[in-house]
DNA sequence: TTGAAAGCGGTACCAG
DNA sequence: CTGGTACCGCTTTCAA
């Protein structure tokens, strides 16, 4: 069933039908209806890979997410959706492994479907600066910081890791802590990871404090089950710590549930603070100390970056949206 | 940077490109290797679109996502995408929202991409048999029943959830309770959730216990908020119940958090028990006693009856895999 | 072994 | 307002 098909059952020609398709007013009332039975009759679509083929341009907005597992990453391509809905612009998700290049699959799709603009989430962007640079169109990285990035039409919006991390840690030290563990991912780069951790060794630091990365740092994936084992280590390492900083939810709820089953209990023995605020750090037992990022701000700010840049050739911006410390139950006030 | 580009470079015939690209052993050493080297030094790669427009089957094999937002379906799609890694197909996967209809979806996509197979993970597909039954090419349900949906080439692969949600219930009666809540999902239809429920039923039927409907079932969504929600609900129409039965991990997390900001403590004053057994069941407190689905066996399981079709013609199969109950730390014994 | 050319299913321009 | 037609980038057949 193509547009041959439709056209010859109407009587007209395949241009007629195409415009009636694409909603063009040079039509008469008469033929568009003629034209609209017939198509509603087969259920015909017009076949995608034609019309890309030809298309100059796409009213499409291409979402390039990496890696599906994180909670944090479905609830932003949830509100992005949403949002795109009622817009001029169509969104295509895209979701990549999590060890294939997001700049080099960015720059295919952009030959391919030759979107009008791209949003990436997830994924760590250091790697590739070049392949970024390439890209010659509007893009916005949402909850990844864009800022050391140069040279191109890309944008960020996130929380401020750093401000948020050293947040967390002043909140730990308010309360009494000096001991502290962290529970994060590989440092280096200029990933997430690293601006938290530098964010909370700024907060020791201030405080005066030292810290040893060889005992303290406890390096874990993003699971339940490898915050569990880099919670083991950590005690192993460093027995004496009375409060952990793990640099998820996810890590610190796979710390909490390896205390317990140590003996360690959650808040009273061991303090442990998280960092994303998802949903279930406050449906916990022991709700979570953690930092909110507003997803939903992050995906609104994102889209509407990256919309002023498609239409208003708007230059490339990076910007924080602010977090939310919440207490939750599990620090404990040693002073 | 067209194929025509590239042989202009080159100094041949677009065909003969395609011919190297395309793995064709028709093509002389000398000229296979000036074509890949020129190709290589333009990071060339073919336009999809092009080539499915022109393509009559692909290799691919569709997955189709519907709503992103549960865990276990995540860990299908990661399990998936691993195993087709060296197989000699690739996996295409469309995530579609929760409200269209993924039927509809699937014949669009099949008349696009010309896929080989498509796998169906989540949604609730009898709403559109119609549709399902149109499809002409080997499908498969992962984790849902198509037991019912006749006249396709569509297999399932999924949890005996009758047999499940029934033996959660003996063991709530054997643990001494008689006074069960239940939530759950909408009824109706042939959905997961009326599986589960009859599953429940009948096993309270044969104990020779009523279940009132009106007091004892609250309604709830995929989500903790609304789990939490269905728990208050519950809690007020049926203030004495000893044990809760719900449909989900998610939702029983919801009302374990719940019950515990009412001053009811689970397992002590309340039991619950949940479904699915996602990876957090095991690292909350306290750990849930709930039904694993065995989620690597399922999406084994239904790519190997996929690639039983595709390859040798095999006829659809419906099947069930093994759960397994894990007691947890929520239902407290009466007896 | 290679080149030339006919489509695949659309879109858009040009004439009428 | 409508029909005819040249392309979009690639694959594949047919000749050379």
């Amino acid at each position: 069933m193509t547009i041959k098909d439709i056209a010859r059952e109407c009587g007209c020609a395949v241009g007629t039908v195409s415009r009636v398709l694409n909603n063009h007013p040079d039509v008469s009332e008469k033929t568009r209806e003629k034209v609209l039975a017939v198509v509603k009759k087969h259920d015909f679509i017009l076949n995608a890979n034609a019309k890309l083929l030809k298309a100059q341009d796409s009213k499409t907005i291409e979402v390039l997410v990496k890696g599906t597992s994180s909670i944090l990453l479905n609830s932003l391509l949830e509100r992005i959706q949403k949002r795109m809905e009622p817009l001029q612009y169509n969104a295509s998700v895209v979701v990549l492994d999590e060890y294939d290049n997001e700049a080099k699959a960015a720059n295919r799709i952009c030959s391919e479907q030759k979107p009008v603009g791209i949003i990436f989430l997830g994924g760590s962007p250091d790697l590739c600066k070049d392949d970024f640079a390439r890209l010659p169109l509007p893009c916005v990285l949402i909850s990844n910081e864009a800022q050391f990035i140069e040279g191109t039409r890309l944008s960020s919006v996130s929380t401020d890791n750093f401000t948020a991390a050293s947040h967390s840690a002043d909140y730990l030290l308010r309360m009494g802590h000096t001991k502290i563990g962290v529970i994060g991912g590989d440092l280096g780069g200029s990933g997430i990871t690293q601006r938290r951790y530098d964010g909370f060794l700024a907060s020791l630091t201030r405080a005066g404090l030292a810290f040893d990365y060889g005992k303290a740092y406890a390096t874990s994936k993003y699971s339940f089950e490898d915050g569990a084992a880099a919670a083991s280590r950590l005690m192993e390492s460093y027995p004496d710590l009375t409060a952990i900083f793990a640099m998820s939810d996810v890590m610190a709820i796979g710390a909490i549930r390896r205390l317990a089953d140590m003996g360690r209990k959650v808040p009273d023995d061991v303090s442990v603070i998280g960092f994303d605020g998802i949903p279930l750090s406050s449906y916990y037992q022991p709700r979570l100390a953690t930092i909110r990022q507003e997803t939903d701000l992050l995906a609104d700010e994102g889209l509407n970056i990256l919309l002023n840049m498609i239409e208003r050739n708007a230059p490339p911006q990076n910007k924080f949206i602010p977090f939310e410390f919440i207490s939750g139950e599990s620090v404990r006030c040693l002073a």
